[in-house]
DNA sequence: GTATTCCTAGAACGATCGTACAAGAAATAA
DNA sequence: TTATTTCTTGTACGATCGTTCTAGGAATAC
């Protein structure tokens, strides 16, 4: 029972800049020897700690993930209401510091939706991860099939605008529309 | 001025054929010799009619844009009111004989998102196409800052609850997603 | 110290990539 | 018919892909 033991850190370091690297270069280019070279480290470097390609791919999502969603979510359990809690998430969202990883989230996103078997793990959180969160936010006094329908609205609601956002970067529109829309959730929530 | 006269209409059905093959096979996936292989012809056939690989995926992204939003503009132009016209755009994207359809949709877009340069005109058009069909559906007699920001709204909603449709298949609950909140659109529009 | 394990790097493997070239079959104008 | 252009194919080139192998320092337990 001997030898050098297992640097956890360096694998985390070499993941997280390997997120950073595929934020900036893009999804579709992500080949060890570019990503080795980015990170300023041999090809083998990244074989030895991540595997293969497709863990390592694996790897990128999973802290991705993270990245995007629990940097949201916390600031949800905080609020009160729905419409405090969408607002939260959409004032994130369209952070102007954060669109780089967005485009990165949807260039996974479409991908996954193309490949469902390979991104399941992926695919079965992207949704239902936001659907708990915006459920509970509704409370516990809601009817379940209306948060659901509601928790529902918001998620997509909020893509489709980030998406429009990342686009056009017509910021005052879409943040026009944002408005519009979260006003809609101001009366706490009305039963069916 | 002699020679074989240029078969544009063989091209017309290699497009066809490669945008079928991407739906099926994926947008990642698109080489020469597996879509050749796919398709029942040589390399070099694909070559000659679409000159470079980025050629043929420029032509295959703007087939794929009018068969998407071109099977879909047309049943708004013949809608009285947004209403109705959300409703229609919602109908057409939500059959699931086109799912597969849009979800190379998602996989191309979300690939523009992080290589914009390269996919200039898909994200110009992505939004502002459908931007142009929105607000002709709302009347001449709209506020045009208003009609922009239900037009944003009823856009980021629909392709944000296709998304969700896509990635759970929930279609009960997004369904009713769907009729939240295009019930919000009944009353024709009013004003700010 | 030795033994063992981890970390890193370089070289090389076969496979696949996009592309270019040469040549034959097909279709038109003269 | 001949001349010319298009369509199609097979082959081959260099580049890059993911992965494996070999080997030399680095860090721990004994």
């Amino acid at each position: 029972m001997a030898g050098r033991p297992v640097n956890h850190q360096r694998r985390a370091e070499l993941l997280d800049a390997a997120v950073d690297y595929a934020v900036e270069h893009g999804f579709a280019e992500l080949s060890w020897r570019p990503v080795a070279c980015g990170l300023g480290v041999s090809t083998t470097t990244l074989v030895h700690h991540f595997g293969t390609k497709e863990q390592m791919l694996e790897a990128i999502l999973g802290r991705l993930r993270e990245r995007t969603f629990a940097a949201t979510s916390d600031a949800v359990a905080d609020r009160p209401g729905l419409a405090a809690a969408a607002r939260a998430v959409w004032t994130r969202t369209s952070d102007p510091r954060r669109s780089a990883e967005f485009r990165l989230f949807f260039a996974v996103y479409g991908r996954a939706l193309q490949a469902p078997e390979r991104f399941a793990e992926f695919l079965d959180r992207v949704v239902a991860d936001w659907m708990r969160s915006l459920v509970e936010a509704q409370g516990s006094g809601a009817d379940p099939a209306e948060a659901a329908r509601t928790a529902t609205l918001v998620i997509a609601t909020i893509r489709g605008l980030l998406l429009d956002l990342l686009t056009t970067g017509d910021r005052d529109r879409v943040q026009a529309a944002a408005e519009a829309f979260l006003a809609t959730l101001e009366p706490p929530t009305e039963a069916a």
